[in-house]
RNA sequence: UGACCCAUGGUGUAACGGUAGCACUACAGAUUUUGGUUCUGUCUGUUAAGGUUCGAAUCCUUAUGGGUCAACCA
């Protein structure tokens, strides 16, 4: 309570209804159709839902909106639970729509008592046809009068199978001349002999989504039904039905869903990058979905973090991806365990270095004084950063160049003496000497240096893999380009550095462990690695001012 | 040429008729055995025009701009 912040519009509406003692407690729900993977726009609807019953009295459900068996699978559902699961969050009740077919076929019936739907026989085109437009009209359907007992008959045999796909469907009586089309006389149920993925084959009619999602609101007495904007010209079909069956009054609620820049998140473009692999799965580490976030080294408390900072609202917008990065690294930074690896090794060869080798400690996490220290083998051959080289520096190169100094991180201060090079004048190695008394917390040398490096010991070093990820589209909006959004994808998304070296403590990772890898960026170990051949996955590199102020220099 | 939703710095989001704030980004500097982190500072905003009011980002009108709606998808 002692927290300021203010409230967003959903948040109003609900402190206002427990205020009043509409409600003693809120019920929300997440309904997810089970025909993709979950992006990182579906954790914002998560965050909410679930955070909503977190912060007020109620709890949230987890509901399957599962009314369309073509599309539905039993791999995605479980995926679904598994993603929810890793955020945080918690359902109270496992639910699915398919769970209220039989309740949704007697409120069918009812409504036909009522006199308030009909069987209809016009194919689609016929009733594309007879819909109008958002300016004109339509027209009614000439079965729009059938008798109560005809459209009794009729629906019990389309539920029984007597129909083939598409013959008839079963429709709302509402207005044809309505001004907001979801009025003209909705499709309720339509016929689809397929397989659903739990109710098998025990029904040939499936009820459209909006008379299910609402009713299924009602059944399980959610109080705030919160979906993203363009559901908005639904609400009022939604409570047309509510008003007309007489059953529990949920509301519907509606906020702006979240894009963000250099990406898609529709199900149907994140399918095709799949299935015409452009990426390698569902989780790829490319991907925006939980999965690929998740195996990209993304942490639920971050996603959780960002999904907090963006907010809500029902404005359209498009977040900047650098956010959700920010969010990754404030707390990667706090966690991550820090190790040196080199990934373009230049040999650097101590001359004075006379000693067999010795193990240095290195600080685990200079963010975390609890985080302990590992040991580092030094020796007189070592790897350093090729980049971490010039030989004609320009100014403010805080790195290596002859006759510079630079310290090694938790190790001594070398000075580079001799360049050698091949046949081609390519750097092949550097010769320097070493201050033995700079030695990294007990350093009597009195020399003070700009730049540290990142180093391995060449005969203690491990050759791992290590896979670079940039934005999988060159283009802030690739769904608002002219032509196919897979013309604007990213070429070079994937780099794969097979031949890199890390220090010999990298050896013991394993999957949960977030890393940093000194001034490289974050890592986290990838789940194709093998035992001997450990793969790295970047999460997100570190802030570089330096590339920054070389790319203003040229 | 309809209805509905929306409009605050580059981005996201506050201010509920009374000082336009916060975060990210960008920029400048300090610190630093990661050119990381941390710290300090700076730049940039109420779509427009009218109206109501002592006072408008906020209320009203109109305009402009963006989005949504004519799937047996959700």
């Amino acid at each position: 309570m002692s927290e300021e912040r203010s409230l967003n519009f959903l948040e109003e509406i609900i402190e206002e209804d427990l205020k009043s003692g509409k409600y003693k407690f809120i019920v929300t729900r997440f309904p997810p159709e089970p025909n993709g993977y979950l992006h990182i726009g579906h954790a914002s609807s998560i965050c909410l839902n679930f955070g909503l019953t977190r912060k007020y009295p109620g709890f949230t459900n987890l509901r399957f909106d599962d009314t369309n068996p073509v599309t539905e699978e039993t791999e995605y559902v479980e995926s679904i639970k598994e993603d929810v699961k890793w955020l945080g969050f918690e359902w109270k009740h496992e639910r699915y729509a398919s769970d209220y077919f039989g309740t949704l076929y007697e409120y069918a019936l009812q409504l036909i008592d009522k006199g308030l739907a009909y069987v209809d026989d016009s194919s689609s085109e016929e009733m594309a046809a007879m819909k109008g437009t958002p300016t004109e009209p339509g027209v009614n359907s000439p079965y729009r009068d059938r008798t109560v007992e005809e459209n009794r008959d009729l629906f019990v045999r389309m539920k029984n199978g007597e129909f083939p796909d598409g013959s008839r469907t079963l429709r709302a009586k509402i207005d044809m001349a309505h001004i907001n089309m979801l009025m003209r006389d909705p499709i309720l149920y339509r016929i689809k002999h397929a397989h659903h993925h739990r109710t098998g084959d025990q029904w040939c009619i499936y009820p459209m989504y909006d008379f299910a999602h609402g009713q299924s609101d009602s059944i399980e007495e959610i109080t705030h039904s919160i979906c993203t904007l363009e559901f908005v010209p639904h609400r009022e079909l939604y409570d047309w039905l509510i008003e007309k069956l007489e059953i529990y009054p949920s509301h519907q609620y509606e906020f702006a869903r979240r894009n963000i820049n250099y990406t898609v998140t529709s199900k149907r473009k994140l399918l095709q990058l799949v299935n015409e692999k452009y990426v390698s799965g569902w989780d790829d580490p490319r991907m925006p979905t939980i999965s690929g976030l998740r195996r990209r080294g993304y942490t639920p408390e971050s996603v959780r973090e960002f999904c907090d900072r963006i907010g809500v609202a029902k404005r359209e917008n498009m977040v900047d991806v650098g956010l959700l990065e920010f969010c990754v690294r404030e707390h990667l930074n706090k966690i991550a365990l820090r190790r040196m690896v080199v990934f373009d090794p230049l040999r650097v060869v101590i001359t004075n270095y006379t000693g067999s080798g010795e193990w240095l400690q290195s600080e685990n996490n200079p963010e975390d004084p609890q985080g302990g220290s590992r040991s580092v083998p030094f020796s007189r051959e070592l790897y350093i950063e090729r980049d971490d080289f010039m030989e004609v520096p320009p100014k403010k190169y805080f790195r290596l160049a002859p006759g510079q100094m630079v310290r090694l991180k938790s190790a001594f201060i070398i000075r580079c003496d001799e360049v050698i090079k091949d046949e081609e004048g390519k750097v092949q190695e550097l010769r320097c000497t070493y201050f033995p008394e700079s030695k990294s917390g007990a350093d009597t040398s009195g020399l003070s240096v700009k730049g540290t490096l990142h180093w391995v010991s060449i005969q203690h070093a491990v050759p791992v893999e290590v896979r670079l990820y940039d934005r999988l589209f060159r283009v802030e909006d690739p769904t608002d380009e002219a032509g196919d959004f897979k013309d604007y994808l990213n070429p070079d998304s994937l780099k794969v550095l097979p031949g890199v070296y890390a220090e010999p403590a990298l050896a013991d990772a394993v999957l949960s462990d977030r890393f940093q890898f000194i001034r490289m960026g974050y890592f986290v170990l990838d789940r194709d690695s093998q035992p001997g051949k450990l793969i790295f996955n970047k999460t997100v590199g570190l802030k570089d001012a330096w590339a920054k102020e070389v790319k203003k220099g040229g």
